[in-house]
DNA sequence: AGGCTTCCTCTAAGTCGTGAATCATGTGGC
DNA sequence: GCCACATGATTCACGACTTAGAGGAAGCCT
């Protein structure tokens, strides 16, 4: 939950309210006791607050809790029917649009795959809005009900007035998806880089839970990062931070598709452990985007005479050991999540040698702390992630309904006139 | 700022209060139409707050700002007199203490050198009780009047239920130094490490100034930096974050005296240049301590004919390059400041090489938002910065003084008993 | 002096969270 | 079946806070 200012008395009880629905939305079902003790206000408060809750229809009562002689304590939830919310991955070969109610049951997806190598801007916002109909149709609910729509996208991701996407990787240079999308479609949307709602997505739900200093690693064609500190996702001051894919592993190393050379991208994205494989096998295969995966399996599940295979895999487990040491001494993070479809193929077979390498090379004391483990969420993790943006957004505003400042705008004038 | 938690009315009072002096120490000398502007608050409440701090002789009136016509505006200003604050440098050589009021102006400062190799932690805190009183004495204050004391140490800092530090280069393995210095000694007393509170004194008051996020690279015989991030000093799960010196840049590279291979600070240590250089004119020589600096600066300043010479520093500026970049990356900051007696050495002769190395190897949206700058402030800046953490400290509390804690809690049981 | 402009402060009103008292809702004893 | 008991939840009076708007303060110009 971002640092809201509270200044008036008014945004007080707006900064208590959010509080507890953070809370609530967590870790709930949670009596109205632990709902005091994590907001860090009275009985009385809590028992105001929730009152106001529940007659919004935010917050629903699920059974009571045993206690030993008295009166049992009622179990507070935040109610999955409060409104739904729509995730979209744009993905580089396919666009996932999912919807989902609160509690992130999905209720309706639809996918739709590109056979273009390039992204096209006006392609990628038409798929994104016919994808939203479909799924709000699909899942029988009103337009009313959406709580907003959050959209991962690959590339990064610049928050100013309104959302422009910079995606080498796709060809989009200053995309300003944000006025694209919101052309057409009167829905609340969020805009973010598609490896940071992956983040996001393990943070709430994932391997990450729980842990207020972590670094989601995300491995695929790219390799990037999303950074979690205090419990909030770091952006830097122009949402870009994370790019761990290109930092220097190794002074005037590999040449990188980025143009630099020495990458870690250029040692363990996907393209670059295939490439490595050929080059050892001493034969040019031209890398097709959509074999990828089947490529590098078959190097991970090589039987133990391809030597060349070994090696490969050797060599990646020590870069990216040595890539996540680095993470580890910089960001002194409590878990190292190692994510991406390329992370997931990996993950089993090569975590044990990289947690070896990592401990050579980061500090003792940071080392000491961290946990380095596969990520638990699967392909959806980046549309999961990308709808949790606008449930941050209405759980930080403490879920006040429009409807409900307009009444009390009306009383006020009523009472004013009359 | 840190983010203080506000649940009751009270502590409204006190966040807003706590926001204003901020502002006003930050950004003094301010009109309180200014002071509300950036606390957030309507004049009524600038003024009720200016009111008591002026009363309590936090905040001083300096001077009026001449308005067009009408009564002229009240410029207000932090009280430099209405406290002190003691700052000292744990180095590796020597110690060194200061004492300073609120505008940050040396009242006296206290130096002891060191033979030993290795620090004993009880020495060091027999010399810093020593140099606390015989700054106190020189300036001519009364201890009272010392509103906390902050030390910067080399090595991490622990921070759980007191500072414990772990200094690797100095011997130090789980010193309990809070405690330590605790002992005979009640002024407040706050830790860190000595990267980190040169980076905030930059922050403050140098080449990082006004910049919320960035990064402050320390360069001496270790190599660390100091994070900035949404203006807060970052910190990790357990405050080591922004250990620079032993990211990897080269897989399998140089011997670095933390154990592993590759470090940074392999290469750009003050003691790798040096070590890098002998090697390179093939001989031997044992590198003292006391010499070190001197040996850099002869190679930074040798004559264009010392191959060598030109070859270590286009090295380091290639390694540098690439490190910063990394930090580029990863951090997204605006600027990034390059201190340290070794930086402040190089900074002349290497940054602008450096600037260009970081530029191939950053991403190219990144490093156009980011500036590569020398520090401002010189050798005493660790202990600046140690000082600025108990003013942070009183700062954020909104200077509440117990002296008024007291008085209202008599009139409080007064009134109830009476 | 008097009017004017602008800054500052005082007052009344509205909102909020808290603590103490009260109400609600269960268990266990008889 | 009834009543004491224990504990959770709610209500109410109170103090504390910020704000809007009115009025005072302090300088300038005519």
């Amino acid at each position: 939950m971002p640092g809201t200012r509270t200044t008036t008395v008014r945004d007080l009880r707006k900064s208590n309210r959010a509080r507890a629905l953070w809370e609530l939305y967590m870790n709930g079902p949670l009596t109205r006791q632990e709902v005091g003790a994590a907001a860090g206000v009275s009985p009385a408060t809590v028992s105001n607050l929730v009152g106001e809750l529940l007659e919004q229809g935010v917050v629903i009562e699920v059974g009571l809790e045993d206690s030993n002689g008295g009166r049992p304590r009622g179990l507070l939830q935040v109610n999955p029917e409060y409104g739904f919310v729509v995730g979209v991955d744009v993905g580089e070969t396919a666009l996932l649009v999912e919807l989902f109610d609160l509690s992130m049951k999905v209720r309706a997806s639809h996918v739709s795959t590109t056979e273009l190598a390039r992204l096209d801007p006006q392609d990628v916002v038409d798929r994104v809005h016919e994808g939203i109909e479909a799924v709000i149709a699909q899942a029988g609910v009103r337009s009313e009900q959406i709580l907003g729509v959050g959209v991962g996208v690959p590339g990064l991701v610049e928050h100013g007035n309104d959302a422009v996407v910079h995606g080498q990787s796709v060809g989009w240079d200053a995309v300003p998806l944000g006025a694209m999308l919101r052309d057409g479609m009167d829905l609340p949307l969020l805009i973010d880089n598609g490896a940071k709602t992956l983040g996001q997505a393990e943070k709430w739900f994932g391997a990450a839970r729980g842990s207020d200093n972590a670094v989601i690693v995300l491995l695929g064609i790219g390799v990037g990062t999303s950074i979690i500190s205090n419990g909030e996702l770091y952006r830097g001051s122009t949402s870009s931070a994370g790019e761990w894919g290109h930092t220097t592993v190794m002074v005037e190393g590999r040449q990188c598709r980025c143009g630099a050379v020495g990458c870690l991208e250029a040692y363990v994205g996907a393209e670059a452990i295939v490439a490595r494989y050929d080059e050892l096998k001493r034969r040019r295969v031209e890398i097709k985007p959509r074999e990828l995966e089947e490529r590098v399996a078959a190097i991970v599940t090589a039987a133990p005479s391809d030597k060349a295979a070994a090696k490969v895999l050797d060599e990646t487990a020590t870069y990216l050991g040595a890539g996540i040491a680095d993470l580890v001494n910089l960001f002194n993070p409590e878990r190292v999540v190692v994510g991406g479809w390329l992370g997931q193929l990996l993950g089993d077979t090569l975590l044990p040698r990289v947690r070896e390498v990592a401990a050579r090379h980061a500090l003792r004391l940071p080392f000491s702390h961290v946990s380095i483990l596969k990520a638990q969420l699967g392909k959806d993790a980046v549309a999961l992630g990308a709808a949790t943006l606008p449930i941050a957004s209405v759980l930080s505003s403490g879920a006040v309904l429009p409807s409900t400042t307009v009444r009390s705008r009306l009383l006020d004038s009523s009472r004013a006139t009359g």
